[in-house]
DNA sequence: TACTTTGATCGGTGAATTACGATGGAAAAT
DNA sequence: ATTTTCCATCGTAATTCACCGATCAAAGTA
């Protein structure tokens, strides 16, 4: 992963509207969630929530997919976890201290 | 650290000559590092060096030390560090794998 | 064949970001 | 005291972001 990718990774999480997303897709998962559930927890329009997915699914977190007149979002934690490698390893590389390290993934 | 901090911090990182001067920071950090270091190695205006520099000292991500003359920044590993922790409780409570771990930092 | 639901996308607006050169002020050197 | 060095900050233009309402296509339902 490069600079590049890290900083878009990044710039995605970077704001705290698309971490609610994140957080409701995830804690929802069990029953698929599409974007109509997130709208109505967020007190934001429908447009501007489905831009918001789409800055995620840009960033590869989440994944699009169709389930007949609706579309369900999943979180992709592989993805995170990349992002928690490069990030350790940007850490690591800023010198003495502080590294987290992801330790597992993907089913 | 709540999620408006997160993302604040993740927004700072989020723009790769960011990353870049977060990195030339720590590398150089032997000999302590100015403003006019980090510009010399990036081909941007000084001004320009300069407002990314703010916006990683408003993330708290470095430190403003100065030195005679000039200022010197330093790298705030602790706060990267929670960052780090932050990141791993985000991705812990958005599910069934991945999550990074930090374990180690500040002297 | 309508009609509805869902949600991506378009167009627009205001705010923020990124970049620059220029200014100004503080400390060091002369 | 004057000059130089360093760099934060200001003003500005171009771009991008966050938000909205409106529209349109696809898929399901009547």
């Amino acid at each position: 992963m490069r600079d590049d990718d890290i900083a878009n990774t990044m710039r995605a999480l970077g704001h705290p509207v698309r971490l609610n997303i994140l957080r409701i897709l995830a804690t929802q998962q069990r029953g698929e969630c599409c974007c109509a559930d997130v709208t109505e927890e967020l007190t934001l329009a429908q447009s501007t929530v489905s831009q918001h997915i789409k800055v995620l699914l840009d960033a590869g977190l989440i994944e699009r997919k169709p389930r007949g007149t609706r579309n369900c979002y999943i979180v992709q934690h592989d993805r995170l976890a990349a992002l928690g490698t490069a990030f350790t390893g940007l850490v690591v590389g800023l010198g003495p201290a502080a590294a987290p390290q992801r330790e597992a993934e993907q089913a």
